[in-house]
Parts: C-alpha cells; sequence; structure tokens
DNA sequence: GATCATCAGATTGTCGACAATCAGACGATC
DNA sequence: GATCGTCTGATTGTCGACAATCTGATGATC
C-alpha cells in the first residue's frame, strides 16, 4: 500500500555534521567582517576556540576554500582570500552577466515574474522605515529570485557564491548614507520591463543597477597582502 | 643587497599533499568515464586500493563534491553526480554565455587575439592527422584562451569547473563518426569576426558553435539516479 | 498480518596522536 | 661578514581507532 504524504508539512529534520556548523560560524565572521580579508586561519587556534577537534575544522576550512572565502598553501597556512579591486570589478561584472542572462531566458519562456512585486514592495516598506538591513535582504531577495526564475540551477548556485562575496565586501565598507528610497526606486522599472517583453530595457537597467553598485567600492577593501 | 633572479629557469619544486594526488586519480576516473554517474564512492574502498589512510580520501573527495562531480548525503553515502538532460543543458548555456562575455570584453578592450590561429591552426592538423583527442586538446585550449583572454580570474576558474564537466559528458558518448574537419573549420571566422571587432557576429557564430556541440546529448548519460 | 523494537552491517563523522613541512633565528665556520 | 648547518616553534598533513548515523532485516507482540 502506498501512503498518501499526510504529512507533508513536517520539516525534515536534519543531522547536522559539526563541519557544517562550524563552517557556517567561520563563513559568518568573514562574511561580516569580524575575520578580515588576510586574517590568518589556524586550525588549532579555532578547534579549541570552538570546543572540537581539528578534523571539522579542517573540512569547515575546507569549505570556505572551495567558496573562495579563504585561500590556503600547502603545509604554509591558510588565510581569509584577500580582495583586490580587480576581484570587486570581477565580481561585480560577472553578477551582471548572471542577471541579464536570466532575464533573456525568462523573456523567452514567457516565465511568470509577478513574484518579484513582493520583493519590490518590501525594499520601499524597508526604505521607508530606514531599515538597512531589511533594505538589503529584500534586494537579495529580489535579485535571486530573478535568478530562479531563469530556472537554472547550475547559474543559482554560482550567483550565491557571487553574492556571498558581494555581501562581505558590502560588510567592509560603511554603507551609511546612501539613499535607501533611491535603491528601492530602481527595481520596478525592471519587473515592468521584463512583463513588458522589453529585453533590452529591462538588461540596459539591470546593468546600470549592478555597475552603480559596485563602483562604490574604494581600494580600502581591508589588509592589504 | 638584492639578488638578480639569475635562476628564473628553474621550477619551482612544490610539494603535493596526498589528497591533491588522491583527487587527480578519483577525478580522472570520473572525467574518462571509469567511474559512471551514479556510481558509489566509499571512502574505504578507495583508501585501501591506493594504500592510504582515509583522511586524504576523504578531504580528496570533498574537493570533488566542490567541482560538482561528487555529491555526497551526510551519513548516508556519497557517489558520483548522476547527470541530467537539464544539467546537461545548463552547462553548454551557461559555457555560452561565458565566451559571449568574454568576446564583448575581449572586443570592448581591443585585445590582441593572435594567439587563437594558433590553436585554431592546432585543430586543422589534428582533422588531417584524423587524431579526434588532439583535436579536442586543441578545441579546449582555443576556447580556454579565448577565456583567459578577457582577463576575468573568477569567470576563468568558473569557465574551468564547466569544461571539465562537459569533458565528463564528452567521454560518455561515443564521440565518433564526427566530421573532425568540419569542426576545425568553426573557428577561423570566429577570429576573424573578432579582429574586425564585429561583436554581434562573433557571439552568434559562438553561440551556434557551443548549442551544436550541446544537441548531440542523449539521455543516454550513464546509470540513471 | 501489521506494527514496532531491536539488531547487524555498512558508511560516514570525530577524535587524539604523531609525522612532515616550512620559516626564521642562532651560531659555527671560513 | 657572508654562507651554511642546525635547531626550534608553528602549522598543516596523515594515520589508526572509535563513535554516530543510516538502512534494511529479523523477529516479537498484539
Amino acid at each position: 500500500m502506498i501512503m498518501a504524504d499526510a504529512h507533508a508539512d513536517i520539516t525534515r529534520i536534519e543531522n547536522v555534521p559539526l563541519r557544517v556548523s562550524v563552517a557556517d560560524i567561520i563563513r559568518q565572521a568573514i562574511l561580516n567582517g569580524t575575520m578580515k580579508p588576510g586574517t590568518p586561519v589556524v586550525e588549532m587556534a579555532l578547534a579549541e576556540q570552538l570546543r572540537v577537534s581539528r578534523a571539522p575544522v579542517r573540512e569547515a576550512i575546507q569549505i570556505l576554500e572551495a567558496d573562495g572565502l579563504i585561500e590556503s598553501e600547502p603545509y604554509k597556512g591558510k588565510r581569509v582570500k584577500p580582495l583586490t579591486p580587480k576581484e570587486v570589478e570581477e565580481l561585480y561584472s560577472l553578477r551582471e552577466q548572471f542577471e541579464a542572462f536570466a532575464i533573456r531566458r525568462i523573456v523567452e519562456r514567457r516565465v511568470d515574474v509577478s513574484e518579484l512585486h513582493r520583493h519590490s514592495d518590501a525594499m520601499f516598506e524597508a526604505a521607508e522605515s530606514g531599515d538597512l538591513a531589511a533594505l538589503n535582504t529584500a534586494d537579495e531577495a529580489f535579485h535571486r529570485a530573478l535568478i530562479r526564475l531563469a530556472d537554472h540551477e547550475l547559474m543559482l548556485g554560482f550567483w550565491d557564491n557571487l553574492y556571498m562575496r558581494i555581501r562581505q565586501i558590502m560588510a567592509l565598507r560603511n554603507s551609511a548614507n546612501r539613499d535607501l528610497r533611491a535603491v528601492a526606486e530602481n527595481h520596478p522599472p525592471i519587473i515592468e520591463a521584463i512583463e513588458n517583453r522589453d529585453m533590452i530595457r529591462a538588461i540596459s537597467l539591470i546593468s546600470d543597477h549592478t555597475r552603480s553598485a559596485s563602483q562604490i567600492a574604494p581600494e580600502e577593501l581591508g589588509i592589504t597582502p
């Protein structure tokens, strides 16, 4: 007998290996700027600080290495990967390509993008209340949804990786004195252009958008290598 | 006193950790089709087959997991990642985007692409002698050079990853009965279009090229999940 | 005969200890 | 005083053993 799935709402409890928890903690520290670029990452130190053995710490570091947040030289040491202006340019320019590609796919396939309005609205709400963190969250949700709607898992994975590092960059620069309202304003025209299937305009808008975000990055990105 | 670097030709000898050697061996087995998609990857088995302990094997597997060649479910097991037709489409379509982006960058920056002729010539040579392996090597060198000339490290890394998996796909299908000469013929027009700074045409050519390569992939990609 | 404990086997996860490697300091030697 | 061993401390690399978890089978219970 085949059981109907009557408990689909019960969330699958999964047993998380230590390395994942450890990786999350270290990743968080890197992304929020606690561990700046160039900071040495030492297994033993982290291990005793987190009260675990070196093995899971090693594996966690390898995960973050694969993420591109940490770099390592065999037998020498590991450190938070330094951020150069060139890398920042590469991150933003590639992200721009991804979003343009996503728009092409969405328009070609006539995908319904009504979901985007929700994220856009959230941005305006956050802007009204001056909540920068909420604005950033909604902004990320908007752009991630755009990629997700393109139905391209591989690109979504790459985009997630890019955006993670972009979050790191954003954390390193003092993100004060920005016009929140203006950031939110950027998005409705993008939705509109997509819904009108005006690919050229949509891509042009999103390119300007990500480029203007990229511009703000000065050399001061942390410890120089 | 500052020494002049009189020994620049002495190649740096580097000490390779075991995990790297192990990863290379396993990667090779996956890419040449010895370990087909779906094949279980068991640490202990590999460890005793390679006469090393589990630790470096574990780390090697993690490297390949980051490469996207192996997938793992905690406490259950690991296996060569199954290849779906959708994933194949994603690989080739994203590769197309990368190459188009590279061309845009190259044309915009007026980069010298004379190097490409060399790879193109090598392809014709291989085609004449009916050497499929050499043709593939030269083909890869051509396209990789295209990406490299765009001077975008981040994209180059992603492209390397993509192309690795494309090699896996190519190994899985019987690549006989292809017109080698025709494959080589595709490339000179691309170089010409780039040198004439005809971006539209160059991108159009490279898109047709990668798409036609993608077409050949049927469902028969290995063990079904 | 359906349900539930319990067990056994396989596999991965974690641990502590030891080995290998590297960078720099400190002298011995010429 | 420049060069070469050698030592030392720090860090990563590797190992073997044990613990945790999952799956499927087996059998007890109602």
